[in-house]
DNA sequence: TATATTTGTCACGCGTCACGTTACACTGCG
DNA sequence: CGCAGTGTAACGTGACGCGTGACAAATATA
């Protein structure tokens, strides 16, 4: 069962940045340089995402999964969680005055 | 278990706009104008969104969460399977000078 | 030690995109 | 006829992913 954890966790989720740097990297044996060139994209994009300046694009997803033979889901689900996270930031205040619905 | 269907599909999956515009507007008796007074958004914003002219974002989730009592994942999921889809379009020529790598 | 290569990071500009505001026809309804 | 509500097009704005170029520091090579 897939935890479906709807904005109310308390701490801000893990950044693909960090898995990517804490996790990936040091077991493939892989530098930020190394790492862009195996995806074939810039040094920047990859720098940047590892310092958590960006978020995981779709398009990143697929290389990476493709890499690292797993899915863009996997990556994307982290990501999907910080976005999830800092969007119910920004609401937490306007999201009240939204009124849940019954079917008619 | 849910389907992780790695940018193999054949077909677009559904953008989430059709699932508004087919599904949740009828069972609820909602026009643009009303869907989008209750989401606390412009009408332009539901009207582009159920033109599938735009993705759905984290923030229009949570808002379409709370309004129809389900997750924003649902809707992100929707919306990440277009993205996937498109991304991996973009991606399928140059996706194969990706080598996948074996841990160290 | 001196030179050359590689490393991580910054600054800049470009293209894309979600959003709000405004404005435009087209409907019904009194 | 007006008048209110409908769906949608055009415009500007801010945010963001990305590549290019440049830089100092670290590492390698002679």
């Amino acid at each position: 069962m897939a935890i479906e954890n709807t904005g109310t966790m308390k701490r801000k989720p893990t950044h693909p940045g960090e898995m990517l740097r804490e996790d990936f990297m040091p077991d493939f044996n892989l530098t930020v340089s190394s790492l862009a060139q195996a995806l074939g994209v810039s040094r920047q994009s990859v720098n940047e995402l590892l310092r958590e300046r960006r978020a995981l694009s779709p398009e990143m997803a697929i290389r990476l999964a493709r890499l690292f033979n797993n899915s863009p889901e996997f990556w994307l689900n982290a990501q999907r969680a910080v976005d999830l996270w800092v969007a119910s930031q920004a609401l937490e205040k306007e999201i009240r005055s939204i009124k849940p619905l019954h079917a008619a």
